[in-house]
RNA sequence: GGGGGCGUAGCCCAAUCGGCAGAGGCAGGGCACUUAAAAUGCCUCAAGUGAGGGUUCGAGUCCCUCCGCCCCCA
């Protein structure tokens, strides 16, 4: 036996932490691992193709964006999903294990401008580099379906699916106000935009600015994609997130006539069209609130407000929207009075026009009323600047000034005067439809989802346009169109696209005229949203996605991933799903992409999420030299539950050292000659029929155990009770427990044992059986039933709920039989005698309650 | 500010429907093996469940309040 300490600088705990092991020669991982690896490549028993006879499923964990080696949140992910794919292979289903790289977008692109590589080779070493990760981990995929998002196939399908939305309706082009970064001279993603309202590159004060876009039309499905999530087996805390993200709300649109301005000319006729959720409070509607960006702002303020507002809108223009929600800074400073009145239509009442920060053109009609008796921010607002506070719900007693919101019954409310909140509503709503001057409405917070990105290393947009005919979409013969090679990445944040006169060059279609390429590209959760689907045919040349092959293994029966997903991506492919299916992609039938939702933990390290780009990312490499790839799967889903997060820390790498011994203790018992069966002068009646019967009991019991914990996702408790079978085993050998039984229990930890750490359970099972019998083609076993019920059990007998005795009775004693021992029971009788019985709750053969009436 | 989650031995975590607080691991202690150590095997130690209140015959589990940590939205 060899001894090798290795030592392993962790560079985030910036401490060396030592991993001890003996290299038992027989158990010699580094070869092992990369053997089987090799074998169930060559094997090809995780292909799945269309004509399988057996039932399919479907696992799938998402699409990764390759940013070099895997960390442990990718070894974590990989882990659980190739758990799955094992255990129900073994179950007897077709399983469906495709794997693919999200390998479009901005990290790529900025390292070029750093002065790195071109981002397709950059992108290309990145995935040989996570692939290889992925492979050293001993997952089982089918790669012969591996997908890439910049692969050229993918590019020219992608390009499709944008065009038929085009045909569909689904995309369109529109002026859109965007994060603008002065100093990069570029657009950012929200998530580029740091809490401050600066940008995470530069530093710079982040602005709005209005640039024609392209949108994808996901507000057409706001309320499908709100409904089906009832139907879905996911997490209920992402099927929260999606609800609050799509935002559903009912209210009334209703119209306030401008009046009182000093440019009649200009404001006659004028409308100022709100938007609220409580209809009921009209009557308290003390002034109205413009957003700054609503286009009827400089039409409609005075001469002698001008000053005030244009203040204001050059300080909106500067701050973000998390600045203007937050309820920061002096209100009497984020919004300014315009000079002009409106009508309330419900009581005539004329009240002033004001704009502020807070309310937003993107959400209802841009302009709210506000009724500062029972609206917080409006409260505020009314108190800052001297404005009428009028109360329309009566408070609970001892509500005191602050505004109620509750339910309650309507005052100072006309007509609406005595009624509930919820009556007052519908009345309110009523009222507005008879007088023609408003209705009721459903307002969604979702917004169409703006796919254009002024980068270079995405999927082109596939447009061009024409002076004649405008935007004309390019039709699918001459896709794909692809990205040029020959570009220079310079730090000005432009485009690359944008100067390059061969890209931009084109031919319209239309009238064979010049015209100008759409240098934009996509969004690159566009590429993320179909993935899914080409993986069921990646072969199929016809369309973007082959219906039959999806007709047959979607929807994905597992998917999983990270949290952090849980609303934009997972939004963005069940509005996929929809779409391509009314764009005559899909099938119709199936309007949801993923069946069943898993969401794992993050790793975290130094209280970050994992990550390359936090630069705290800890690799597995060092744990497949030092105890391979088996110890480290293991680890990982023995930390705890899998949905939970788990810190990165010494206390991991001291558990990742006792799943290697543990392992080593399985190879030593499975792979050991036992002298019992070599020997067969010894008969069985010579053997330990209780040692016997108890192996059989908790052999039966981690069978049935385990395949209840894997079906409920318990990996943590699955692998604990494969380590008590393992210890059981050890025990039933020393205490002369039949041979055969032991035998057949180690051959049972060995299959149990297949998903959990399948190198190890492999080669063992290939050294017992031979080479003619592979263990992950096996079937799942199955526990005999009649080796779980116990004959007797531990009868709890308490006294007022106390625990007072324990007796062992057979298990299906009679309930009557039950109590009579209880009460027979000296320590019982004892307590119990003389006392009033008040009445005793009977659970034989568990449990027998005595409870006493007081004196 | 709103929504969601978590809190059980020194540590990571178990605990079906509310029914004996402990399955497993790490660390600690002891024993065996060894010239010795490592490795291995066996034995052993440990909290009353973040705090307070409520419901109940009985609460880690259900309800309320508070504390601490994390995530999402604003």
């Amino acid at each position: 036996m060899d001894i090798n300490t290795y030592s392993v600088l962790n560079p985030v705990l910036k401490k060396v932490t030592c991993i001890t092991m003996a290299n038992d020669l027989d158990y010699d991982f580094s070869k092992i691992e990369p053997l089987w690896q090799k074998r169930w490549q060559d094997l090809g028993i995780y292909e799945t193709d269309p004509d399988d006879k057996r039932p399919p499923y479907y696992v799938l964990c998402m699409y990764p964006y390759p940013s070099g080696p895997a960390h442990q949140g990718h070894v974590r992910n990989y882990t659980l999903g190739d758990v799955l794919v094992r255990y129900r292979r073994m179950c007897g289903y077709a399983v469906l294990t495709p794997f693919g790289f999200d390998s479009f977008g901005l990290p790529a692109e900025n390292a070029a401008i750093k002065g790195g590589a071109h981002p397709k080779d950059g992108t290309e070493a990145r995935i040989k580099e996570l692939k290889s990760s992925v492979q050293r981990l001993g997952a089982a995929y089918d790669w012969r379906r591996e997908i890439k998002s910049h692969d050229p196939s993918y590019i020219k399908f992608n390009q499709m699916i944008f065009t038929r939305f085009l045909e569909n309706d689904l995309a369109y082009k529109a002026e859109a106000p965007v994060n603008w970064c002065p100093g990069c001279k570029t657009v950012l993603a929200n998530e580029q935009v740091m809490g401050d309202g600066t940008c995470e590159r530069s530093g710079d004060k982040v602005e709005r600015k209005q640039l024609n876009q392209w949108f994808f039309r996901i507000t057409k499905y706001a309320e499908e994609l709100l409904e089906d999530l009832d139907g879905l087996d996911w997490p209920e805390r992402v099927k929260i997130m999606q609800r609050n993200w799509i935002g559903k709300s009912k209210g009334a649109t209703f119209k306030l006539k401008v009046e009182q301005t000093d440019r009649p000319q200009d404001t006659d006729g004028c409308e100022i069209e709100v938007y609220t959720t409580r209809p009921d409070t009209v009557f308290g509607m003390t002034y109205a609130v413009l957003a700054p960006e609503h286009p009827l702002v400089q039409k409609i303020t005075t001469a002698a407000q001008k000053k005030a507002v244009d203040d204001l809108l050059e300080k909106v223009s500067q701050s973000n929207e998390i600045e203007r929600l937050s309820g920061e800074g002096d209100t009497t400073k984020r919004g300014a009075f315009t000079g002009s009145y409106a009508v309330n239509p419900f009581n005539s009442k004329r009240i002033p026009i004001y704009i502020a920060d807070y309310v937003l053109m993107g959400y209802g009609t841009g302009a709210i009323m506000a009724v500062p008796g029972e609206d917080e921010r409006d409260f505020e607002f009314a108190k800052a600047h001297n404005l009428d506070i009028i109360r329309t719900t009566r408070p609970p007693e001892g509500h005191g000034e602050t505004p109620y919101p509750g339910p309650g019954i309507k005052i100072n409310s006309g007509f609406l005067n005595g009624l509930d909140v919820d009556a007052a509503k519908e009345k309110a709503a009523e009222w507005l439809a008879e007088e023609g001057a408003g209705e009721k409405s459903t307002q969604y917070r979702l917004r169409d989802w703006l796919i254009s990105r002024q980068r270079y290393w995405g999927c082109p947009i596939p447009v061009v346009y024409c002076e004649k005919d405008g935007a004309v979409a390019v039709p699918d013969e001459e896709l794909p169109i692809l990205l040029p090679d020959d570009v220079e990445f310079l730090p000005t944040g432009e485009s690359p696209l944008k100067s390059h006169r061969g890209f931009l060059n084109a031919t319209c279609p239309k009238c064979h005229g010049p015209a100008t390429r759409e240098s934009d590209t996509m969004d690159t959760f566009v590429d993320s949203s179909w993935y899914y689907l080409r993986f069921c045919n990646p072969w199929y040349d016809k369309a973007p996605i082959d219906p039959e092959a999806v007709g047959r293994f979607m929807p994905v029966d597992q998917y999983i991933g990270g949290i952090t997903h849980a609303i934009l991506h997972l939004l963005y492919a069940r509005f996929f799903m929809k779409a391509l299916g009314d764009s005559g992609l899909v099938p119709k039938e199936i309007r949801e992409p993923f069946a069943k939702l898993f969401t794992q933990g993050m790793i975290r390290l130094g209280g970050k999420a994992m990550s390359k780009s936090k630069g705290n990312v800890v690799s597995p490499d060092v744990y497949f030299k030092t105890v391979g790839a088996d110890a480290l799967r293991l680890a990982h889903l023995f930390f705890g539950p899998p949905q939970d997060d788990v810190d990165w820390s010494e206390q991991t790498d001291e558990i990742i050292e006792g799943c290697s011994r543990y392992l080593r203790k399985v190879w030593k018992i499975t792979t050991e000659k036992d002298p019992g069966i070599e020997n067969p002068s010894r008969n069985s009646a010579a053997f330990d029929k209780k040692a016997t019967d108890k192996l059989q009991k908790v052999l039966n019991k981690a069978v049935a155990s385990v395949t209840e914990d894997l079906e409920k996702y318990a990996f943590n408790t699955a692998v604990s009770s494969c380590m008590t079978l393992t210890n059981e085993i050890n025990a039933a050998k020393r205490s002369g427990a039949e041979p055969t039984v032991i035998e057949k229990a180690k051959d049972t930890l060995l299959l149990l044992l297949a998903p959990l750490a399948p190198h190890l359970s492999a080669e063992a099972w290939e050294k017992r059986k031979g080479t003619d019998s592979l263990l992950h083609a096996q079937n799942w076993p199955k526990a005999d039933p009649a080796f779980l019920v116990d004959e007797t059990v531990t009868m709890v007998v308490q006294i007022n709920g106390k625990l007072r005795e324990k007796i062992e009775v057979p298990s299906d004693i009679d309930p009557s039989e039950a109590e009579r021992l209880a009460f027979d029971s000296p320590k019982i009788s004892d307590t119990v005698s003389g006392a009033k019985i008040a009445k005793t709750i009977n659970l034989a053969p568990r449990l027998i309650n005595i409870v006493t009436a007081p004196e």
